[in-house]
DNA sequence: AGCAGCATGTAAGTGGTTACATGATTGT
DNA sequence: ACAATCATGTAACCACTTACATGCTGCT
C-alpha cells in the first residue's frame, strides 16, 4: 500500500473512531458514510491485510476468526493524517440519468418524463432519510453539553458532509421539477404553433 | 459487447448525431458530453470494434488511417434506443471531499476550511463555464425560428442536462459557504464557552 | 438440528485509465 | 525541417464488484 488509496482512508478513518473487526467497519463504513461513499469486503479485507504489513494497523484479539479485531496504531494515525491532507483525485463524471436525457428524443414520448420523476423520487427519499439522521445527530448534542472544542468541531465537520448531502438531494428535486415543467410547456405550445 | 454498456450507449449516441472518426467522437463526447461525461481511447476503439462486429456501426471512406469514419447503421439506432431505455447503474457513491472533510478534525485547523474554500471556487468555475455554453445555446435557438417540435424537444432535454450541472454547482456553492460560516461562527464562540 | 447472522477471505471478471507505439497530415 | 495535431490502436495496470468457499456463534 504505497501509493495512497482511498480505500485506505476510508478505512483508516473508520478505524481512528476505534477498533473494530472487518465485518464491522464494512457495517460502520455503510451506516455512518453511506451516503457519500461505499466500500465491500473484496476491498476491505486486501487493505487491512497491506496496512498489517506497513504497522498501520495491529490484530488483538483471540485468534484466527472470531474475536478478532484490528486497531489502529500510531504509524496508522500518522499514515492517516497524510492520506487527509494528500488532494483527492476528481470523480469520474459519469451520470447515467442525464446521458439518457440527453439522448431522450431517440425515446417514445414520456419516457424522459419518467425518467425524471424517478430522479424527483430518488432525492425526495434521499432527502427522508437525511432528516432522519439529522434529528439522531440534534439529539445527541442536546444530551452532550460537556463537549469540548474538539468535539464540537468534529461534530460541525460530520454535519457539513450531511448537510451537503441535503443540499444535493433538494437542488436535484427542485431541477427535476423545473425540467418537468419545461417539457410540459413544450407539450402545451407545439399543437399551436404548427404551421 | 453482448451485455449493454454504458460506453456503448455514449458512442452510440454521439454518432447519432452524424458519423465521425474515433478520434472526432472523443472530442465530441468531451466537448459536448463533457460536464457529465467522459470516456478515453481505451475505451472508444475497443466498442467501436465491438459495434462493428454486431453491425450497429460501419466503417466508411477511403481506407486504413485517414478518412475512416465511423457510421451507425439502422441496426445501431435500434440498439441506442434498447440501451436508452435501459435502467442506469447507480453512480458509486465516492466523494473525495467529503471524506476528508468527515475526519477532518484529524487535520490542523484551516485545512477543512481550505478545501471547502476550494470547492466553492470549483463550483464558480463550473458556472462560468455553463454559463458560456448558455450563451451559446439560446443564440442557436434565436437564430433558428423554423424549429419543428422534435428538435424542440431534443433542445429542451439537452438543455435540461445543462441545467443540472447549473442546479448542482450552484447547490455546492451554497453549500461550501454555509458550512465555512458554520466553522467560523464556532471558531468565535468556542473561546468565550471556555470554563 | 437448523438457521440467521458474524466473520474472513479468495478468484474471476469488469470497466476503466495510462502510457506507449506508430504513422499520416498540415502548418510554419 | 520540425512541430503540432489527427488518427488508431495495444498492453499493462488498477480499482472495484460479485460470487463463492469456509467456518464460527448463538438462538429456537
Amino acid at each position: 500500500m504505497a501509493r495512497p488509496s482511498q480505500t485506505e482512508l476510508a478505512v483508516l478513518g473508520a478505524l481512528s473512531t476505534g477498533a473494530m473487526s472487518g465485518y464491522e467497519l464494512r457495517r460502520a463504513i455503510t451506516e455512518v458514510l453511506g451516503h457519500f461513499w461505499h466500500e465491500s469486503f473484496g476491498q476491505i479485507y486486501p487493505c487491512l491485510t497491506a496496512l498489517e504489513t506497513t504497522g498501520a494497523v495491529r490484530r488483538s484479539g483471540p485468534g484466527r476468526t472470531s474475536g478478532t479485531v484490528f486497531e489502529m496504531t500510531p504509524t496508522g494515525r500518522t499514515r492517516l493524517r497524510a492520506l487527509l491532507a494528500e488532494p483527492y483525485p476528481p470523480a469520474p463524471a459519469r451520470n447515467g440519468l442525464l446521458l439518457r436525457l440527453f439522448f431522450g428524443s431517440e425515446l417514445p414520448p414520456g419516457a424522459p418524463e419518467s425518467l425524471l420523476t424517478q430522479a424527483q423520487e430518488a432525492a425526495r427519499e434521499s432527502l427522508e432519510r437525511y432528516a432522519a439522521v439529522r434529528a439522531d445527530l440534534d439529539d445527541d448534542t442536546a444530551l452532550d453539553d460537556d463537549l469540548d472544542d474538539d468535539t464540537d468541531r468534529a461534530q460541525a465537520l460530520r454535519t457539513a458532509t450531511l448537510s451537503f448531502g441535503e443540499h444535493m438531494a433538494r437542488a436535484q428535486l427542485a431541477w427535476a421539477q423545473e425540467s418537468l415543467a419545461a417539457l410540459e410547456r413544450l407539450d402545451e405550445e407545439a399543437p399551436r404553433a404548427r404551421g
